[in-house]
DNA sequence: TTGTAAGCGTTATCAA
DNA sequence: TTGATAACGCTTACAA
């Protein structure tokens, strides 16, 4: 070791040990009084100015280390640049923040690989819990979720009897509900913009669709089904391929990057919305809120299903040995002018001077 | 303590002191096998395998005291929400990934409160090191990055001689690009929509705004300028607020997200975009290309400011004793149907069939 | 190659 | 109230 015991620091930065020497006191005094338990006046007055004078701050890895605990909770998401993710954390933060805790957030990239190294890492008790959002889901990963030695809460769809608090939705409902919603409205040659059926939310909606069409009665015209993946440019570009060799009259998107990306393809190619086609997202984030015309889109409540697997977490790290607990948050759909049987332009909207807009 | 020196952790989970004593050797030796370092063939195997029959997982925080290093980097920003943050998280990740790191975002919510926590929390060495992107600085904020126990690199504007490292644009000179463009267009009566004026970014955009038509001696008609926040919602509610009042033929917004509730509410008034009213944003984040008609931007560089940030950071944790560094990424304008000078659709799509678009 | 023991910086115990 | 000392779980000299 070398060094013997010195009052410093490996890197020169004061530690409890320097504060003590400092203000004639022992560690276990100095301890004290920075944690505010005990101490009689003079003795803190002197370590408080000790620790001033050097400007001490205590380590929180090594506090960490005596109390087991970090008060840091992680959050690993596929694409943090999709606003449902964004809306998620928000919802979990308000929580994790009024239990005085921090929440961190870690873009995954939708890699098996990453993901689980994650896991491997910040699970190692860098974090005192993390909620886990995957959208591919191995055994091997699963593995790694179930015997994580600090507490998971996995929002999304999970094996069937996976040991794991578990908050998820019905996707495959929600795109019924907005199956249902266009089919009422007069629709009939319905198409789906999905996401990659490898996974877990792409293979559900794909199976909602084909459930929905078939309840109606509707026979389903593989030309209108395009895949993608579940962001902006895949969205429009798997619209433009579908639009080279079918007319629909209306759209479902797997989620609301997506439906921009539709409705971008659509509009650019001078279709009326939802005059020619109707457009129907899903997530009902900001964006859809933000589109002109503003996007009918099925909410799949994901602030909700944060925030209720904020306090599974929550509750799990206060009481490990609770059984594993599973929670359902119900789809619903908000109609907005995308999807207006009418095509009249956004009931949301001030009434326009004109409804005619050169783009 | 009660317990003396048993060989599982206080949580119940094993730690090197139970694979040593079920594999029948030292703790040494067991640690040595289990970071790959030295160890025969026979005390390979024994740790091996009583590593996985009791499903060992090293402790990380431990790991740390003793490494003083977490292999975990932080960014903070203000609002995850805005897509410029997340351009520049993308940057970030790439390099802080290379070097075998990872990272973890933070969203501050631009409460300066938050993240000077923030910093006296995770900068207390849960972290090797932080990127800040503070909206709002004080001094107490100042101070707080100048004694981090870890190194720090700001990006976006400090006070003049700050020590800290800093990666910095010049947005003043972007608002600038912005108005020349629109001025070159023929536009006269330029409006704008910008966030906070007592945020840094806010404060140097309405100044840029004010010097750029001064430079081309248009006389500033305090009507056509309005502040909001940084988001949407804002946004559009402020250009409601401008266009109940002024007449503008052009909009420069302080962001993208302000461009977009900009772009919203002049289409929902019927105005005709770029025919009434050209829009200008900044930061030229991928929304601006997901919106119809595309949005104008002046890039901010934030991809590349994340970058030098990043490599800026592993530098200092390499070697601490560098002098704080000073980086400038120039601004630079995309031009796109927004603000098309002759009002034609965006020259990146494809051919519409017909112009005419009802929304 | 192996084991003993020191040490990472902190907090908690216990006797004084 | 105070101080000496033992943990927290791990890595690493150093000696054997």
């Amino acid at each position: 070791m070398g060094r013997k015991r010195l009052q410093e620091s490996a890197d020169g930065r004061p530690t409890v040990h320097t504060v003590a020497a400092r203000a004639g006191v022992s560690i276990a005094s100095a301890s004290r009084v920075l944690n505010g338990v005990g101490g009689s006046p003079e003795t803190i007055r002197k370590v408080r100015a000790a620790a001033a004078e050097v400007g001490y701050v205590p380590n929180a890895i090594a506090r960490s280390l005596q109390s087991q605990r970090t008060g840091l909770i992680a959050l690993a998401v596929e694409d943090i640049g999709n606003p449902v993710y964004v809306e998620m954390m928000r919802a979990i933060e308000s929580v994790v923040a009024a239990s005085g805790r921090q929440l961190l957030v870690h873009a995954t990239g939708g890699q098996i690989a990453n993901e689980t190294a994650l896991l491997r890492r910040l699970a190692h008790r860098y974090v005192d819990g993390m909620i886990v959002s995957p959208i591919r889901v191995t055994d091997d990963h699963l593995a790694a979720l179930v015997d994580s030695p600090v507490p998971v809460v996995v929002v999304g769809q999970l094996g069937a009897d996976a040991p794991v608090d578990n908050v998820r939705t019905d996707s495959r409902a929600g795109v019924g509900l907005a199956v249902d919603h266009l089919v009422a409205a007069g629709r009939r040659r319905i198409g789906f913009v999905n996401g990659p059926l490898d996974t877990v939310p792409g293979a559900a909606r794909d199976a909602g669709f084909r459930v929905a069409l078939a309840g109606h009665r509707i026979d389903l015209d593989e030309r209108l089904v395009e895949v993608g993946d579940f962001r902006y440019a895949a969205g429009r570009a798997a619209t433009e391929r579908l639009l080279a060799r079918a007319r629909p009259d209306a759209l479902v998107c797997a989620n609301d990057l997506i439906a921009v990306g539709a409705l971008h393809a659509l509009l650019a190619a001078g279709h009326r919305v939802p005059g020619d086609v109707a457009v129907v997202g899903m997530d009902d984030t900001e964006l859809a809120r933000m589109m002109f015309p503003q996007l009918s889109s099925v909410s799949l409540g994901s602030a909700e299903r944060g925030h209720r697997a904020a306090e599974l977490l929550l509750q799990r790290i206060a009481d490990p040995s609770l059984p594993p607990r599973r929670e359902q948050v119900p789809p619903s759909l908000a109609v907005r002018a995308s999807s207006a049987a009418d095509d009249m332009t956004d009931p949301n909207l001030p009434a326009p001077r004109t409804p005619e807009v050169t783009a």
